[in-house]
DNA sequence: CTTGATTTTGATAACGTTATCATTTAATTA
DNA sequence: TAATTAAATGATAACGTTATCAAAATCAAG
C-alpha cells in the first residue's frame, strides 16, 4: 500500500530509461519526446498505477510552489472570503496554499512562522495577530502583511482605508441631517490601537461645529469570539440608551457592534432607521440578512486577498530588488436599511 | 538566499558527523546523545542559521504527517467551524492540514483528490460535493466522509442526525400548540435529495392527526452563495404569505431560509414569535444575532470536525483491518427568541 | 552514402534528510 | 587492569524525482 509505483517501475515496464519516462510524465511542456514513446510510457504508467510523488519532485527541485497564509481565526467572518480571494488568484499561477491559524496566540503564530520556513513555502500572506507581532523569523521570506498599522515599516502591506471609510459613513450621516452621532468602538488587546477612531470623530465634529463628547462614545471589549463580543456589545448599548442620549445615529467600528446596537434598538422598540440610524463596518453576511439590513462600510475582503496574492507572487518571482509597497484600498459605503434621514423626535 | 544551511554544514561547523547532528536536531526523544555534544551541535546550528528542511525529512521518511480536508466552499458558514474542530484535534497528534476547496465543482474536486494522492497526505476528511461524487481515485487512502447520504456504502461517514433534529423541532412546535406547521425547504442540485424532509413532515402530521398539504410547503432554490439563497428565499416567503396561510409556525431546513422568513415577517409586521414561530436548522452565527434570535436545530460542526479527525487518525494508525463505521450525531434544539406558544389569532 | 546538424533518448549525479549498520568511546564488572 | 557491556558517535545507503550532460538515433543536405 505504502509502496507506490515509481518512475523506475514505469521505466522497467516499458523498457525505456527513467529519464524519458520522467520527461513524459512530469516534464513541463511537450518537449523532446516522440509520440510513439510518449504513448508507450503513458500506457505503462496507467497499467501499473503510477502516481507522481510531488513530495520527491518538490524536494529535488527545491521548490514547493506553495505559499502560506497566516490568520488568527478561520471562524472570524472576515477571513474565509479573504482566503477565497487568495485561492482564486494563485490557482492561475499554479501555487497551492498552506493555511495556518493562530487563535490570536502569538506563540502559535511564531510556531506557524517557523513551520513556514521549515516547510519551504515560497512566500506568505500574513495577518499579524497584533501590532507588534515579531516577524524576524521570516526575514528571508517574501511576505505581504494584511494591516494598515504603521508599526510595520519597510514591509509590503495591503489593507482597506478604514479611516477614509469611517469618514465616508460620517459624511453620509451628516448629509442625512444627523448632528449627534455616537461612536461605538470595540477595544481589544489584539486589534490595532483604535485611538485614531476617536481622533477622526473629534476632527470630523469640530470641522462641522458638531457636538461631541465622551457621552457619545460607547466602548466595549471585543473578545475573540464574535458571539461573545455581540453579547458584550448589547450590554454596552443598553447602558448607553438607558441614559437618554441625544444621539440620532450611531457609527460602529465593526458590524458585530452595529448589529448589537440594532438588536437592542429592536428590543426596546426604537425604530431603525426612523428614530436611529446605524452604520457598521466590514460587510459581513449577518448584516445583509438582519432586519433591517445593515448599512455598512464594506471592506472588500476577496479583493484584498486577490491583490495580496498577486503582489506576493510578483514579489516571489521578482528578479532581485524589490521596492516595498503599501497598498491602501478604498472602502465602499453600502447603503441598506439601517440608515436614513434624521426625523424630528416626538 | 535559496541555499539554506543543511545538516552537513552544521556537522562541518562543529566537527561531528551528520548522523549525530541529525540526532540532536531532528531526532525524536532525547535518546543517545551526550549533553556536551548536544550543546555543541545546537550552538553551531544557531550560528549558521540552520532550519530543518521538512520537505526532505518527509520525503526520506515517506510520511507527511498531514491530512487533507476537502470541502465545497470556505465562505459557506458551515465549514470554518468544522475545520477548526479538525485543526484543534489533529494538532495534538502532530498532523498538519491541507485544506482544499472545490467550489461545488466536481471537476475541481477530482483534481483535488488527485493532488491529495500525489502529495502523499496520509488521510482525508471529505465533504462530497454531491451524492454521487466519485471516490475511486482515493481507494488506497483512509478517508472519512461528512455526509448522511446512504449512497456511500462501505465508507466511514459522520454526520448529524438531520432527520431526528427535524422531528425535535416539530415536536417542540407541537408542544407549543402549533397545529399548522409549514415546511420551508431549499432544494438544490448539489445538496442531497431532500424528499425525506417532506416524508418526515407527512408522517409527523398524520401520526398526530395534523393537517398538512402542499400549500404548507414552501420551496425555493438554494444557490451556491448564501446571500443569493437568502434573496430567493425572501421572495418565496413573500409569495407564501400573500395567500393567507393558516400556518402558525414554520420549520425551515436551514438557517438561511429561516432568517429569510424572519426577515419578511419583520418587514410585513408579523410578530415573531407571537403570531408566527420560526425554527431553523444549522446554528449559524447570523441566527444568534438576528432579531429576534433564531430558534434552531443545531449541528455541532466543531464536534463533527473533531470526531472526524479522531476517527481518521485512528483509521490511519490502525494496524490492518478496519471496520467502516457510520457515526450519526444527535442534533440539539437551541431555543431562542423566534419560537413560542401559539396564540389565538385576532 | 557521408557529413553535419538536430532531435530524441540514456546514464548518472544531485537534493537533505533518516535509518541501518559498524565503530569508537565510556561505563561496569570481575 | 582486562574483559565485558552499554552508550555514544560515525559511515553510508537509501527515498523518487529533476537536471545535466553524453550518447544514440534521426534528419537534411551535399
Amino acid at each position: 500500500m505504502s509502496s507506490k509505483a515509481t518512475i523506475v517501475d514505469v521505466a522497467r515496464e516499458c523498457s525505456l530509461s527513467q529519464a524519458t519516462v520522467a520527461r513524459v510524465l512530469n516534464g513541463q511542456k511537450e518537449i523532446q519526446v516522440k509520440e510513439k514513446t510518449r504513448k508507450k510510457v503513458l500506457s505503462a504508467a496507467r497499467k501499473i498505477g503510477y502516481e507522481r510523488n510531488i513530495l520527491a519532485a518538490n524536494f529535488r527541485r527545491q521548490k514547493t510552489k506553495s505559499i502560506a497564509i497566516s490568520i488568527a481565526d478561520l471562524t472570524n467572518p472576515f477571513f474565509p472570503e479573504l482566503i477565497k480571494g487568495v485561492q482564486n488568484t494563485i490557482r492561475e499561477y499554479g501555487y497551492s496554499i498552506v493555511q495556518l491559524n493562530n487563535e490570536w496566540n502569538p506563540k502559535i503564530e511564531q510556531d506557524n512562522f517557523k513551520y513556514m520556513i521549515q516547510s519551504r513555502v515560497e512566500g506568505a500572506i500574513i495577518s499579524p495577530s497584533h501590532p507588534r507581532a515579531d516577524l524576524k523569523v521570516l526575514e528571508s521570506l517574501p511576505i505581504i502583511l494584511l494591516t494598515n498599522s504603521d508599526k510595520f515599516l519597510g514591509y509590503d502591506t495591503i489593507a482597506n482605508d478604514s479611516k477614509g471609510g469611517m469618514v465616508l459613513a460620517l459624511e453620509r450621516l451628516f448629509e442625512f441631517g444627523h448632528r449627534n452621532i455616537a461612536l461605538f468602538m470595540g477595544g481589544s488587546m489584539m486589534s490595532a490601537d483604535s485611538s485614531w477612531r476617536l481622533q477622526i470623530m473629534k476632527d470630523f465634529c469640530s470641522n462641522r461645529n458638531m457636538f461631541f463628547s465622551d457621552d457619545l462614545c460607547i466602548k466595549c471589549d471585543m473578545s475573540v469570539s464574535s458571539l461573545e463580543s455581540f453579547s458584550q456589545a448589547r450590554t454596552a448599548m443598553r447602558k448607553f440608551l438607558s441614559k437618554d442620549t441625544p444621539a440620532t445615529a450611531i457609527f460602529a467600528s465593526n458590524d458585530i457592534l452595529a448589529l448589537a446596537a440594532l438588536h437592542v434598538a429592536n428590543e426596546i422598540g426604537i425604530k431603525v432607521p426612523d428614530e436611529l440610524s446605524i452604520i457598521g463596518m466590514d460587510g459581513i453576511l449577518s448584516g445583509e440578512i438582519s432586519y433591517p439590513t445593515l448599512t455598512t462600510v464594506e471592506k472588500n475582503r476577496s479583493q484584498i486577498g486577490s491583490l495580496a496574492a498577486k503582489s506576493l507572487i510578483e514579489k516571489i518571482e521578482a528578479p532581485v530588488e524589490w521596492q516595498a509597497k503599501k497598498i491602501i484600498l478604498p472602502c465602499k459605503l453600502i447603503e441598506r436599511g439601517s440608515s436614513g434621514p434624521v426625523r424630528e423626535k416626538k
